[in-house]
DNA sequence: AATCTTACCAACCGCAAATCA
DNA sequence: ATGATTTGCGGTTGGTAAGAT
């Protein structure tokens, strides 16, 4: 485990970013807690987990929520109640995350909306504290239109340049990095091969690397998250296996 | 133009369940 | 069978961009 004084926290970098995809990719998104070690990041398992399943996952859909899918996240937790990662289930491409968020907004919109329309204008000073938690309110279903609604998903999931956060419509982030430049990284190195990667996946830094293809990398079904890697038993002992079998090749 | 408010989202935390040794 | 470790879930917080005043 990292040293709890070399923990890092916060926002993920770029150079993170493309460190954790690249691991990932090389032992499968499952023992977190190794990848956090041997990626040499300095974050926890549980923060790796949620950066790849939240942000990296390249089974994301990056797009606003489209009316079919609030019309489901609404029925779902209406039957199911704050069960994100249940509701998520039924919604390919979305996180629990994503959901428990837009559902938090929606809520508070609803609640302010329900608020404005039960205080009359003249008595509004008795409203507020009458007003139950968001998460415990009934849902009342309306027909009214996603309040961002923008048409949904307009681009392929699987593709790298589609799961950009925010900037579908080909604007660049102002912030620093994007996806796209992290797939780019990725992509650049098309010519080198697996057997590159293992040979020198335990020295450092990272970036003198250069990880596999990203068309190699994220082949996968929606939906079948689990089949996104090969099934390895040890992933970090089946790397070094394949890179003397098949890589070499 | 400056300040305040709201909406959105990324990431953290604590806890429980699952898995491993 | 059991204790330790890891993973997953849900709640919450904090930062920031956009909109309102």
């Amino acid at each position: 485990m990292v040293k709890e004084e070399e923990i890092r926290k916060g926002p993920w970098t770029e150079q993170e970013d493309v460190q954790l995809v690249f691991y990932v990719n090389l032992f499968g998104d499952r023992r977190w807690d190794s990848i956090a070690k041997v990626s040499g990041l300095k974050r926890t398992g549980k923060s790796c987990r949620l950066r790849w399943v939240n942000y990296l996952h390249p089974g994301l859909k990056r797009s606003k929520m489209t009316p079919l899918e609030e019309r489901l996240v609404l029925e779902l937790q209406s039957k199911w109640g704050n069960r994100w990662s249940r509701i998520a289930h039924k919604l390919p491409g979305r996180t629990d995350n994503e959901i428990k968020n837009y559902w938090r907004t929606h809520m508070r919109k609803k609640a302010q909306e329900r608020k404005r329309a039960m205080s009359p204008p003249s008595n509004s000073s008795s409203s507020v504290s009458n007003n139950p938690p968001v998460d415990s309110m009934p849902f009342v279903e309306t027909k009214e239109r996603s309040f961002y609604d923008t048409g949904g998903d307009h681009h392929q999931m699987l593709t790298p340049k589609g799961i950009n956060k925010g900037f579908e419509e080909g604007e660049s982030t102002e912030t620093g990095y994007s996806m796209d430049d992290i797939w780019e990284d990725i992509a650049l190195s098309e010519s080198n091969t697996m057997k590159t990667v293992c040979e020198t996946i335990m020295a450092s830094p990272i970036w003198n690397y250069c990880p596999p293809p990203p068309d190699m990398l994220w082949m996968m079904e929606e939906n079948k998250e689990s089949k996104m890697f090969p099934a390895i038993t040890d992933p970090f002992f089946a790397c070094y296996d394949q890179e003397s079998s098949n890589l070499t090749g």
